[in-house]
DNA sequence: CGTATATTTAGTTGATTGGCTAAATATATA
DNA sequence: TATATATTTAGCCAATCAACTAAATATACG
């Protein structure tokens, strides 16, 4: 009861839910192309990755610097719900959106889009100190 | 996708998943059934099934006072989901508790149950005015 | 109509959760 | 080794949620 918990609750969310329609149709993305596509904090983004992976439904593989993650296939029992899902998200204006992002954003390596992220945050940083 | 979150969240709950498993071996249960099963208020067992409802998961049938509950089985694109759940429920010992739980509340009539309630939540009532 | 009563709705409270920033933890590279 | 940097963890805050009690809303029945 708690493992089916631990998988409803990491899939009952707006965020997650973007997470896995994007790793089902894109077997493997890195974390940084996460955190583009749902535009939070890359904190956030790995808080919501790790709870998915604790429940089991993403692995995650280190390359260097970077952390891939993909659909957690060796378990079979949750084909079924990993199914079902797609066919209720068919017709999201929110997926349709992210599909098209997600096109942009694999067309960048990781190095340029962490960098990308790096100038973000600091250009949204408040200017405290001034600077002219 | 926001139907589909509605469904999520509607399941992704402890007693909402006690009360699906028991709507899934009992076609129809009443509300105050369920709250003996669940052993909560009658109010906190009605806010789940309504949520439930809304979610589109189950109906309900008003007969006189009663109010009976029962797996929306119109909507068949649910039908996925309510096969994988009791699968992946399959040995929890929480369900099987249920189970034993629900065979004796089945014997008994909705009005003895109810009788049963109101007079546990009249001794469960601190004794303000005393009576010695 | 008036009383009893099953369920729902309102309103409150404590726990959980999603977001952020900052600090900590790897990893690559000079 | 020291620096740069991708990700995770920790700590905080606001919003959500599950539980309760009390009040409101049906419904049955005299």
């Amino acid at each position: 009861m708690n493992n089916l918990l631990s998988i409803l609750k990491a899939i009952s969310d707006k965020n997650r839910l973007r997470i896995l329609s994007a790793l089902l149709s894109h077997e493997e993305l890195c974390a940084c192309q996460i955190t583009e596509l749902l535009q939070v904090a890359g904190a956030t983004a790995s808080r919501h990755l790790s709870l998915m992976v604790n429940a089991g439904i993403l692995k995650n593989r280190k390359n260097g610097r970077w952390i891939y993650f993909r659909i957690n296939t060796e378990d079979i029992s949750l084909d079924p719900i990993l199914k079902w899902i797609p066919h209720k998200l068919e017709g999201s204006n929110q997926i349709a959106k992210d599909e098209d992002a997600l096109e942009k954003i694999s067309l960048v390596s990781c190095e340029d889009l962490c960098r990308k992220q790096r100038k973000d945050k600091t250009c949204s940083k408040k200017q405290t100190g001034g600077n002219g």
